[in-house]
DNA sequence: GACATGTGTGCAACCGCTTGCATTAATGGG
DNA sequence: CCCATTAATGCAAGCGGTTGCACACATGTC
């Protein structure tokens, strides 16, 4: 069928082990014969078959990267910078979509095991331990998580929420909420954490909603929440969140950003072209994407040190914030601060 | 290492054989040995190892999946219904991003052929010649292309192009512009064939313009072209076009639907959250992935036909389109059409 | 009781490739 | 001219599995 290392040695007449250093260890082979079993391969059409090299080997020139959810508009810029690096470095990307599950996280880490060189989890929903002992089978490099021993590209999200939280206490909003997204999410965990430090130092009242699905739907169906808690600033797990929120919002009666301010976090494409287009803590996706493979094949020569990455973020302001009631001007208990009749 | 069958053999007593069997032939084991068998495995944590397999059984369990543009929206909902339809039969998927180069898609699909049990070619922007050649060399399913002999899965956009033009005829628009897609596209050529036959129909003059980049920025930059050429109605490649076409209308002062009516392909997720809401044709892309995985699992079985799928689309009529002049107001030469200072 | 039949397991070759070791020829030094 | 080096290649084992074949044993049949 395919044509394999006996062909070419057939072909140029010399024994499969030189063809195989032709190709692996070129400068054991004399420059004569390298040039004839090229020439006979090239011709043939010959490929080498990774499988059977990692085999013996043990390196496949795969590597696997498992994500919650391919749609989710975060993660395609991350796997197409992480796509395009790997391949920098011959390599090969096998992806594969959790649907947030845990569980199949775990399942589908264990079933690529033996076919990649290493796997990079973007943004896991499972435990600490459980990564701890997945990463005793296989290298693992763990994006958005923080775990002592495991290599991790990890974003600034808490130092984008506190600025968030800071901005929207800045406009004068005094009653803020906090839409959260999945549980088990690190990310979620750190923007709640910050966004709460950050509240309290700035004085604000916090309500925290959530767990919810990080999805459009999710923060749709959160809109009612947030006008019932009297929040007048939102800042939301993720910009799908922030972006069905202010759907939501708008549906039931309430201006963004005249009732509402809401600040979302991704910066994904989506959020130069809604309209209000939404302020937002632009994450470094593609950056991480990066970074992450880096690590992961650097992993092999250094295995001493884990290196923790960490990338800034940035809070992009556009037009889904402005000021709040402010203190000469406050929402009394019982105004009605929305036609959607929902009291502050 | 890694354990291995021959582990499981020492583990239970039994040759390596009978191990290999209970995996892959049980019912050719004897059912206390094969509980046996299954336990140390268990126990132990043994995994067989595919690629080790693959290379006596010529089956690898994997899939390559090959877009042009991991980051156009059009494609993750595809990627995310082939990666879990692949799943549901037990294969896992490598997902390559060709940066819309038909160069690299040719490696790609040969750097792969090894490891896979199959291709899909999605949205390919190769010749046909290339594609027959390849297909020779490792099974091949294009989507959205339709080559003979090839199995495909295409969508039906000649449809959906037919029907977005009637739509803006029927609106009362004279002139209309299709701002086209990338060189190779087989959709672009679709789409192009199709509206020029039915504006022909429907007597409305026709402007062609591109062949463009498929992205936002493409979109963007067009729209110059589209005042000057004094369309007042467009179909554009993709809804990313589209909706940087709108961006670019509106930045140069005309108004949408008011002075140009938009129509994208695809309804992407997006494409209902722009302010206007997109007018667009939906493509079924999921589906399309689906069928897509299905046609290259089945293809084994049955060598002889090769299956073409179709699948319809469906205008979407949302807020970016609106009527033409007319012909009881005609936009006279001459007649500026938007503060852009551009003439009809 | 001889014989075909079937069941469960072991043996060994093989998939495509790598690699330690042995072999041979060429080279240089004394 | 002999010996130690070095360079280039061949040989064969083995990576983790699968599978055709042979074998041993238990059954059922007449």
């Amino acid at each position: 069928m395919s044509v394999t290392i006996r062909d070419v040695a057939k072909a140029s007449g010399v024994h499969i082990s030189t063809v195989s250093r032709t190709f692996s260890a070129p400068h054991l082979v004399n420059p004569n014969t390298r040039s004839r079993v090229l020439a006979c391969a090239e011709q043939l059409g010959y490929r080498p078959n990774r499988a059977a090299r990692a085999l013996i080997t043990g390196r496949t020139y795969n590597i696997g990267l498992i994500v919650a959810d391919i749609a989710n508009p975060f993660f395609p810029p991350l796997i197409k910078a992480a796509e395009s690096q790997a391949r920098k470095h011959d390599h090969h990307i096998f992806v594969a979509d959790t649907n947030e599950d845990p569980a199949l996280e775990e399942e589908v880490v264990r079933a690529l095991a033996k076919q990649v060189d290493g796997v990079l989890l973007c943004s896991p929903r499972m435990s600490n331990t459980l990564i701890e002992q997945l990463s005793r089978e296989v290298p693992l490099v763990v994006v958005n998580r923080q775990i002592a021993g495991i290599p991790a590209v990890a974003m600034d999200v808490a130092g984008g929420a506190r600025r968030a939280v800071d901005h929207l206490a800045g406009l004068g909003h005094r009653h803020l909420a906090l839409v959260s997204g999945p549980r088990g999410s690190w990310t979620s965990r750190e923007i709640r954490r910050s966004a709460t430090a950050t509240a309290r130092a700035a004085n604000a009242e916090l309500t925290i909603i959530g767990p919810n699905p990080p999805t459009e739907v999710g923060g749709l169906t959160v809109a009612e929440d947030v006008l019932r808690a009297g929040a007048t600033a939102v800042l939301a797990y993720n910009d799908l969140m922030a972006i069905g929120l202010i759907e939501g919002l708008l549906a039931a009666g309430a201006h963004v950003p005249g009732d509402v301010s809401v600040v979302g976090i991704d910066d994904i494409m989506l959020s130069r072209l809604t309209r209000p287009k939404l302020t937002t803590v632009a994450t470094p996706t593609a950056a991480a994407g990066r970074a992450a493979v880096d690590m992961l094949l650097a992993h092999g020569d250094d295995r001493r040190t884990t290196a923790h990455v960490h990338l800034q973020t940035e809070l992009v302001i556009r037009d889904s914030t402005g000021p709040g009631p402010g203190p000469h001007s406050p929402a009394d208990p019982g105004d009605v601060i929305a036609p959607g009749g929902v009291a502050s």
